[in-house]
DNA sequence: TTTCAAAAATGGTCTGACCACTAATCGAAT
DNA sequence: ATTCGATTAGTGGTCAGACCATTTTTGAAA
């Protein structure tokens, strides 16, 4: 109605909820109204209604409770990675630039933080290294420690696509040498240092 | 049924259809099965059928073609990334943020292209300067020199936004010293340059 | 053989119904 | 008045069937 009419329902079901969520300034886990109010206020069908939370539901952007209602979920890209992975492995050729683009947002933020003279690196030091996946939780804490939500947001959105193709381990030395190399202000080395974890994937 | 039995129909939908692409072996452009056959087939009905389609639809897995069925897609992130910029940004719209975000990436791209002795730079001279939105135009045009199509994507989404918070138009001139910098190859120079035109937002 | 209108197949949408689960309500026993 | 329990209302989960719009196929007429 309001664009292309060719557009189908539920995507515009989806834009209108969007839209809700800005004007009603919803958090993370606020509740949505449940499918029948928002099946009235939006002049559809509770089935095209259905069709667009489960949309969203899939991409980890909402949460559905049986009884309770749909509430708003802190995004977390690795929700759907089983199912994603076996469509997507068949076609690398996004693959590459899924990595490049995660590679230059993690290159950014480390030339932003070793910019900042006044930053303190020990912090990042006292990281823990118990985790599964270092790499995302080094860098998690990097993004998080410059300060740009947006950024972080968009690195985190980029790095769950890349599992999702790239199911990688990386080994626990590499980033405690990465972390050698920024504690002692190497800036120019862990930066080649970064680099070169990325390079080997080019086979 | 398979699995736990708490699962919703419309995943378990997603897991037959994943399985039956695998046995077998399509491939991109290929159709599926219709959404009555699906219903038949996997005994489910036809509502539950298209939710899974339409999640996967939305994650540009699949394309659907109205009379004529379902097709196998290659997978391109940028669909859902655009929705989920959305969704992501709602709690995020700070105008610092933006702008910064819009900045880094702009970097980012003078930096690869800089970077790349090959580059011919001719081509982007060649550029038509009678868009209402100079800024927008070039860095377009760089992003597409460069090469990577999610990268471009991101910066148009954040750009769009930046638009809706911070409607300012660059002057030519400015816009014309930044290309004059490039095509002669002074490219600290062009950077510090770009970087001056964001300076003044401090407000 | 070619042409074109009718029929079939397919996705798009809606309605209404029923089930399962949860939370709110209300009444009875304490 | 308080507490506890069953009832009830609200919500998501699923289904069956209908109708429309678009595309493809079919088959008869030229």
């Amino acid at each position: 109605m309001t664009n292309q009419s060719k557009m189908k329902v539920y995507q515009e079901v989806l834009n209108q909820i969007r839209q809700f969520i800005e004007e009603q300034e919803l958090k993370d886990g606020d509740r949505l109204p449940s499918e029948r109010e928002l099946s009235e206020q939006l002049n559809a069908s509770r089935a095209s209604i259905r069709e667009a939370l489960r949309a969203i539901e899939l991409l980890g952007l909402i949460e559905t409770r049986h009884g309770e209602g749909t509430f708003l979920r802190t995004y977390k890209p690795y929700h759907s990675v089983e199912l994603l992975s076996t469509f997507v492995l068949r076609e690398v050729k996004t693959k590459d630039e899924l990595l490049e683009v995660k590679f230059l947002l993690e290159q950014v933020c480390l030339n932003q933080l070793f910019a900042d003279e006044q930053w303190d690196y020990s912090q990042v030091k006292n990281l823990l290294f118990e985790s599964n996946d270092i790499h995302t939780e080094l860098f998690l804490r990097l993004f998080e420690e410059y300060g740009n939500r947006l950024l972080l947001k968009i690195w985190h959105l980029v790095t769950g696509f890349v599992e999702t193709v790239d199911p990688k381990g990386a080994s626990q030395v590499q980033y405690e040498e990465l972390l050698k190399l920024i504690s002692q202000r190497q800036y120019n080395q862990a930066l080649d240092y970064h680099a070169s974890l990325y390079e080997k994937q080019c086979s």
